[in-house]
DNA sequence: AAAATAGTGTCTGTCAGACAGTATATC
DNA sequence: GATATACTGTCTGACAGACACTATTTT
């Protein structure tokens, strides 16, 4: 008897003996206890308000260009536990399934995009952060256009809205005692949406702590204050802007993915700014991504001010 | 009714309505099939053959000194399935228990090392990667002292034993059809140990295709062969080890917990040069590390040529 | 012309890579 | 003195931040 994987070509074989034969005959996984295990993903955009795209053209100031802002995707739950608080798409890993399949499976059934780049984030298993029993969070975050994807339509069940994403940061402590980099440092996160009648604004509290534990690379993350976000969603929002920050910090190339098949520098520019949270300089930005670009040879059009030339993402 | 998750000081509470009481009443989480979870730990060290350590004084060359190697720690199975291939150190989740906790708890049953940095490196879930049934195996790595610490003693049940690494790369094809990023390359794992009276070899192959696949940020893993490791376990090192490499070239300070502590600066570049597998020039190396060390006043004794100040590690 | 954005040139300081050269211990 | 390692000085080129400047379109 031989077992192979398929997955993807994969051609890791592993034949049975007698002895792994028996010893399998009497092994069964059912006998211990097995958490559910989750996908959550958070799935950055960059793009405008609705309102303000609507009644741009209508209000005096039709020369500005439209702000731009960091948003993510988040689904009202529309049942217990946590019903009607607001929480990363997400859902169960089924038999079959690899966790990444899961996630892929999730934003697609959101956002009808089928494949984008989904980046580990970081594992939550903390016994009591759901109270439905045993359940691991794999958190995952993606990058898309969500302003070129269709959010599949509301019903009673089900509703996802875009929020912008307000993340300060305060120093609480700071004590290199002997190697041993301990501190503390609060964020505040802000997810506001304003597209409907009345706006929804949901808020955290989390305190990161360096070196109290070992874990998750020497970091701990603390909820103190929790307004409209389910489970533990707070804390793994925070957890994961953090990280898409420092790889694009890294590594900017990954925000192409927000952006459609041509764009200008500016757009380009804005989409860094929202997501890093500060501004750049024109100059100092067109020289760092120069060698990642290509010209179209198209240039934009119907601005009220000089016309900027369309790019494409280069071959590196 | 409240329930308060309470590791780690957390302060986030969910109050039950009764909806809630009543939801959760009807749910069982045994209803649904659930997978294991295993926390497996690349366990990585610098440090020198055991025989030759020995050896050293007794050979002409008393004035060379030790080559460090880089190290991973493997243990040999004794059960089924894959009984006496070689495996990363690891076990199941068990009730209870965060992810982080069983690999540390893992880490502390192999090494007697109670408390080290575990960084996450990946989650690999695919159906068919365990013979037992559906596993799914989230992946860590830590970096630690290993000439510090007592392996714990063999058994018949049980043997633990540090392989150096080899790691080459061949690059298969490169292709970047208009911003697709596509691309195959190569990895050859040797893993040695020669500890014993006769030397173990392990080897795999393992492809990395860019762009194939939208998972684990754009690369897919698939073995093309494999010798002597148990599982999918020659992927996941090979995996863990290009992690490690790229964090340690974006912030070296993490290779601070392989050293003991007070160390000479050619020991630290010899750590550093044996895990990134390239040399580097001992003054660049001086100046970059410079901001992270700090002066304890002592000398090295006892080598054959001029003594090196000890060094211990600095407050940034 | 005013408004608004598009895009360039250049100075600065920092930092990494390369390499030459000096220092100091043991045998 | 031979050997082996310890440590420093300096040149280079790449690059990031700051800022002044020019260019081009619509209203």
């Amino acid at each position: 008897m031989t077992v192979t994987a398929e997955r993807g070509n994969e051609m890791y074989q592993y034949k049975f003996t007698r002895e792994d034969m028996e010893y399998l005959e009497n092994y069964h996984i059912e006998k211990y206890e097995r958490p559910a295990i989750a996908a959550d993903i958070a799935i950055f955009s960059v793009h405008g308000r609705k309102e303000e795209m609507n009644s741009m053209r209508d209000s005096g100031n039709f020369r500005k260009m439209p702000k731009k802002e960091f948003k993510i995707l988040l689904i009202r739950r529309a049942y217990s536990p946590f019903r009607n608080a607001w929480a990363l798409p997400g859902g169960f890993c089924k038999k079959g399934e690899d966790v990444y399949e899961t996630a892929q499976r999730e934003l697609a059934e959101e956002t009808s995009i089928h494949h984008a780049y989904l980046f580990l984030s970081d594992i939550f298993g903390d016994a009591g952060r759901d109270p439905r029993g045993w359940i691991i969070s794999n958190t995952f975050y993606s990058l898309i256009n969500g302003e070129a994807c269709r959010l599949r339509a509301g019903s009673d069940a089900w509703e996802a809205k875009w929020f912008s994403i307000s993340l300060s940061e305060q120093c609480i402590s700071e004590k290199d005692l002997s190697a041993q980099r301990t501190g503390e440092t609060e964020y505040r996160l802000l997810l506001e949406n304003t597209d409907g009648e009345e706006a929804i604004r949901l808020t955290a509290a989390v305190r990161e702590r360096r070196g109290s534990s070992y874990a998750h690379g020497g970091k701990d993350y603390v909820i103190m204050e929790n307004s409209g976000l389910a489970f533990d969603h707070g804390k793994i929002i925070v957890n994961t802007i953090l990280q898409l920050r420092k790889n694009v910090e890294m590594d900017g190339r990954i925000l192409f993915e927000l952006m459609p098949e041509k764009f200008t520098l500016t757009e380009l520019q804005k989409a860094f700014e929202a997501v890093l949270g500060r501004t750049l300089l024109a100059a100092n930005f067109r020289r760092k991504i120069a060698g990642w670009i290509a010209e179209t040879g198209e240039m934009a059009e119907g601005a009220g001010h000089r016309p900027a030339k369309l790019f494409k993402r280069g071959d590196d």
